[in-house]
DNA sequence: TTACATGCAAATACTTTGCATATAA
DNA sequence: TTATATGCAAAGTATTTGCATGTAA
């Protein structure tokens, strides 16, 4: 993880080292600033700030994705980790994972013809599942 | 307008036939629960919760299609419009639209597969712009 | 007439910022 | 030694909620 950070060009704090070590930790599993606040805060005496501060500067340089989720909050995971999208009712916020990511491949020739490093996507489908369907009209 | 409301099982209020109007005057350009509430205050006095449970009701029904955005907002427009993603640098937040969408096809089987009835769906891929990349490391 | 929708005001949740201090390189 | 990162406290912004009143069907 010291290594990761340094690579990156960021310090490798005791804070920063706490928050990746629970991001992989995560195997791919995407978590919100506070939740991993909650897992660092305790092992480490970091601050909210900190943790949204750091958030940024991991994502700035590659090392974490992040994705915005409908309450206004967002979900980080280590980059470059296997992962899978969801689709949501719109309804009940029941949510049902998608099998695979078509991305995987789009994301090379959208860098290519855009000049952008690629870091990642954010992908939600939306719909109203069976039980909300069955309920009114 | 009206019949569109009501065909929905909403009741045909002012202040949501105001909202579907400006919405429908977008042309598939999102916009804010923010902008949509100051482009019908004026006319129709509305209340900015209105604004929010207003939208919430037509997203349910399928009338209107919302992405969330990085700054904790989401934005909204008219269901079943012509629309793109955006393709945006996490350093500078410049955004590029990628042409076309890849999930028109897509939808109709997963759509099948899960039993959902499909709504839409939120893409947003970020990356770090050539600029951008060029600047430090 | 009645279930649904609205306005108002207050509250909530997530995130950001200013500034003095601390620490990794 | 110095640029970067942190902690603390306070503020900002988008959104939600309770409740009394209004209104479309």
């Amino acid at each position: 993880m010291e290594q990761r950070l340094k690579k990156a060009g960021l310090k490798a704090t005791r804070q920063r080292i706490a928050m990746m070590r629970v991001l992989a930790e995560q195997k791919g599993h995407a978590i919100t600033a506070e939740e991993l606040y909650e897992k660092t805060h305790s092992q480490t005496g970091v601050d909210r700030s900190t943790v949204y501060r750091s958030l940024t500067s991991l994502e700035e340089r590659g090392l974490v994705e992040r994705m915005d989720r409908r309450d206004g909050s967002a979900c980080y995971c280590l980059a470059g980790q296997e992962h899978s999208h969801l689709l949501m009712c719109v309804r009940c916020q029941k949510t049902v994972p998608i099998a695979g990511c078509p991305f995987h491949q789009m994301e090379e020739s959208i860098g290519a013809s855009t000049g952008f490093v690629m870091l990642g996507h954010t992908l939600e489908l939306t719909g109203i599942c069976p039980e909300c369907a069955a309920k009114h009209c």
